[in-house]
DNA sequence: TAGTATGATTCAGC
DNA sequence: GCTGAATCATACTA
């Protein structure tokens, strides 16, 4: 590569000697001999170029054929090429390597992780199991709403994928497109295969930006799915009889301190077939509206009482324990010290 | 259909 | 982190 100058040098110098459109300084390869003559020259070039546009068909095909046929025009051409191909890969060789985009990464990582991108797995079955545990699992009938979830999911994911490939085929589409023009015109103007090369990458960049568009506009949907799906989870459904039951009987023995221990909870939680923290909630709820308005709940206080005075009787005829869940206080006392404000709890 | 009951959530205080 | 209090949202009932 060191020749190239001396090549191009004496390419020049014998140049397209002959030649029509060619200022006499560009034949003999002398140049002007002073500046107003080479802007004078410069001046003819433009001109001329100006003037192919209304040149006809004929006359510019006749030009551009004979421009090919030239017999140093392969040499010159080749130059060209290798020239162009040192410059342009040392003003954009640093540009190539890009390191890969973190919102990118990331929105590749939540597609997968929703069953979005990537192998089917049952459409976002890990989300809505993890949905179906936050609510509870206390023997309520998700599975409508899991299929429902799914069902949506799957919508997401079918539009994704032929948008994606929509995407991809009009890339593919385009880049042949641009490789095509590019060959043609790399016959009359030195275009390296790597100056193609570049291009083509240029391209996929901006269809990768175009798909990143996409992605996040996946991403947007899908979390929308979700919170309405985990939205759907406060809908309210009333435990069944028995477990209120049980909850109650709870309640009102422990009327003096209805503050049930954690392994209260656990078991009362098992034995109802909710959660612990529904456990929590409910005892919440009763502590607050029972203090509320306790003469409304007295004749249920009353009933559950004597249930339990009826229990006790009976554990004790037949030498057992009472059935209720084990707690700090014993059952059935008087006085309620937690109707008192929270600092004068005793515990 | 309005009123009530009830499970869940939020927020502040301790 | 647990709790009380207020509130929301829904189920239930007359």
């Amino acid at each position: 590569m060191d020749e190239q100058p001396r090549l191009m040098h004496s390419h020049t110098g014998v140049g397209m000697a002959g030649h029509p459109g060619l200022p006499q300084h560009m034949q003999d390869g002398t140049g002007g001999t002073d500046g107003d003559g080479r802007k004078q020259d410069i001046g003819d070039i433009l001109q001329q170029i100006m003037t192919i546009t209304d040149q006809s068909l004929d006359e510019a095909q006749a030009r551009k054929h004979a421009l090919n046929c030239h017999r140093m025009k392969p040499a010159l051409f080749n130059v060209l090429c290798e020239i162009k191909e040192k410059t342009v890969l040392s003003i954009r060789g640093a540009q190539e390597e890009e390191p890969p985009d973190p919102q990118l990464m990331r929105l590749d990582n939540m597609l997968l992780a929703e069953g979005v991108s990537g192998p089917e797995k049952g459409g976002g079955s890990a989300a809505a199991a993890a949905a179906a545990a936050a609510s509870g699992g206390a023997g309520v009938d998700n599975s409508a709403e899991h299929s429902d979830y799914r069902a949506k999911l799957s919508q997401i994911r079918q539009i994704y994928h032929t948008e994606l490939e929509k995407y991809e085929q009009a890339c593919n589409e385009f880049t042949t497109h641009v490789m095509n023009l590019l060959r043609e015109q790399s016959r009359t103007r030195p275009i390296s295969p790597k100056e193609i090369e570049r291009m083509v990458n240029i391209i996929h960049r901006k269809f990768s930006s175009i798909q990143m568009q996409l992605k996040q506009s996946t991403c947007e949907a899908v979390m929308i799915l979700r919170s309405r799906f985990l939205d759907a989870r406060r809908k309210r459904r009333n435990f069944n009889k028995q477990a209120t039951e049980i909850l109650n009987e709870y309640f009102y023995s422990h009327l003096s301190n209805p503050y049930p221990s954690e392994e209260a909870k656990e078991e009362l939680a098992k034995k109802c077939a909710i959660t612990v923290a529904q456990v929590s909630n409910w005892f919440g709820n009763k502590r607050i509206r029972y203090k509320k308005n306790i003469g409304k709940f007295q004749e249920e206080a009353n009933m559950y009482a004597a249930r339990t005075a009826v229990n006790a009787a009976n554990a004790s005829s037949h030498g057992s324990q009472a059935n209720s869940p084990s707690t700090p206080n014993s059952a059935g006392e008087t006085g309620s010290p937690w109707l008192c404000s929270k600092s004068q709890r005793v515990f």
